[in-house]
DNA sequence: GGGCAATGTGGTAACGTTACCATAGAGACT
DNA sequence: AGTCTCTATGGTAACGTTACCACATTGCCC
């Protein structure tokens, strides 16, 4: 019977009981004393109107929208999606909307979203896997207040994160383990913080085995943390005569690119060619070979990215960034199980 | 310097710029006269006090929040994030924001999140892959403009989608094609309209063909959509006596469970058994035979649904259902590769 | 030189809600 | 009987923006 969306406000529902749209706001909000009979009266107004109070009126005056922005390169991506869901199933138990953004890692895109954002929209952010600079940040946030996952946060902000050095080094030791001498880092976009993390830990693990291991070779290219540049890169370094005995792949996308180009090259994996990836997506474990990979937690690291933003808009303004540390966990798979180890 | 978020209105512009509030806001909205001097200073004023203009006090006036909301069961399903990513960026383009809601695939989460959307929140809806009934929903949008994506609309509702029930024929066909004579399908769950209609292709395509093939035959397992229960299905199934040699499964996550799980028992796949899933997520190239598939494009279906809300956003009460359809498209690849054929 | 359109500007009432102050009756304690 | 607290309710000014009306000023035409 209704023809359009004509909005039925507190003051309609205060008419039809009877009452002031004080005590309506009262009952909405358990706020105040109420009687008992306008109690009733109110909620069945309230119902029979089909009445859901203007979250814009609200947030106008409170200065408070319970809505969190949500700034991630890409919810295409498995690791991103999943860190997306641990927010948003962590931010609608305590009644707080999540407004997803992908920035397609662009930076450009990062500022016009956190414009939008900053617009009175969001009580705070949460930013994942961005590629900007902090002092970049805080200029396109101006004072909101903020999470960052996927780096280490500083002492203005809090951070949910992981030691990635430590992660590359992990990676990059499981395949001089397992004996391979030539080993190549195809690493994340430059500007990437948790990818340079990631080529620092394996540089190190080079270096600090090189004594052990005669002949160990390690050898660097950039990638995009994409599946085809990742079989792109494969295919042109398995084509080459000098060709690495192992591949750490700054993720697992681009490691699954390399999978498929050592197929397409008839390269044996894991006995030609050793490979692990970081991330641990879901991907991961369906590829065939099933993959070696660093484990990150996304759908647990956003849930506390979540937690920790909670914190800091209760805390107003003597609030103290915290920093909450995720540790990589190898995860050994069949693209490294090779049958003949190699000696330690 | 600044020590929170102290907001910078309109008046603050306006004081600053010494003009009234009302030229700041033409200059803003591009609208009515504003002379060249004004203009000037009033933008030098934004920029010096880094002005966003409320989106929420924007709102309330002008009955827009230029917000849409996008109700999915999940993010995490690639088909679905693909989806999202074509509404968002569609979306963008046109300077709205959007409110992603994962509804996990249970109705009362559906509903709740209607709930906030309504809210004067967002100008319209785009809801995907939903089970609830056409009444149900009309019941929790309430009047608020509204777009379906996979399944069809009626008079009522704009949507878009794939003849599924053509699509599901086309999966049972070629199973059939190549030699395949007992033929499970995995459906998805029961109420998901989408799966019904594939479903509804699967059987159509067995009974036509009965006549032609003798022994052909045809069973239905329900199926939920998800990895871990095609992996199930696809150990419980392949173990038994009586094991099919073609499945066809109603998504391909559930597909690459079942090649997982027939990797398992030791089967061989497409030769023992052949493997046809539904979708062609980007997992499905990856995977180990790389999986026959049916094509949905999730990115295109998702612009296409935001051009639908758009237009019907713009066009008033007197607005007319859109119905757009999209093709569904046999990929062939390694699951169901045969070195001998079947005659036909 | 009176009228009239075009251009530029300001004042202020909305929008739907909450915060705050005011009021008023009912008990209870001095 | 006066005062004080508790309970219950209403009135109204914010919140930051836009929509709308009112008013100047300019230039031009008859």
């Amino acid at each position: 019977m209704e023809s359009g969306p004509e909005l039925v406000t507190i003051k309609d529902v205060a008419q039809r009981a009877g009452v002031s749209v004080t005590t309506v706001s009262r009952v909405i909000n358990h706020s105040g004393y109420v009687g008992e009979t306008a109690q009733e009266r109110v909620t069945k107004a309230m119902e029979e109107l089909n009445f859901q109070p203007s979250r814009l009126a609200r947030g106008l005056v409170s200065g408070k929208t319970s809505t969190i922005g949500l700034l991630i390169p890409d919810v295409a991506n498995p690791f991103f999606a999943d860190v997306a869901r641990g927010i948003e199933d962590a931010a609608i138990a305590k009644g707080y909307t999540t407004i997803l953004c992908n920035s397609d890692w662009k930076r450009e895109r990062e500022v016009m979203y956190l414009g939008i954002l900053r617009s009175r929209w969001a009580d705070g952010v949460i930013i994942a896997g961005s590629r900007s600079g902090e002092e970049a940040i805080d200029q396109a946030t101006a004072g909101l207040p903020l999470v960052l996952v996927d780096r280490r946060g500083s002492a203005q902000h809090s951070s949910v994160w992981m030691d990635n050095e430590r992660g590359g080094r992990l990676a990059t030791s499981h395949l001089i383990n397992i004996g391979c001498r030539h080993i190549v880092h195809i690493s994340g976009p430059e500007d990437s913080p948790s990818a340079y993390s990631r080529r620092l830990g394996f540089e190190e693990a080079i270096s600090e085995n090189r004594a052990r291991h005669e002949g160990l070779r390690g050898e660097l290219i950039q990638g995009n943390f994409r599946y085809e540049g990742g079989h792109e890169i494969g295919l042109s370094l398995l084509r080459s005569k000098d060709r690495p005995d192992g591949i750490f792949a700054a993720n697992d996308l681009m490691a699954v690119g390399i999978l498929q180009a050592a197929r397409f090259c008839g390269i044996e994996v894991p006995d030609e060619l050793a490979i692990v990836g970081y991330d641990n997506i879901a991907l991961s474990e369906y590829a065939f070979p099933s993959l070696t990979t660093i484990a990150q937690p996304g759908y647990a690291m956003g849930r506390s990215a979540f937690q920790l933003l909670l914190n800091q808009l209760g805390s107003g303004r003597n609030y103290r960034a915290e920093q909450q540390e995720f540790e990589p966990q190898l995860i050994l798979r069949g693209s490294t199980a090779r049958k003949r180890q190699a000696g330690m």
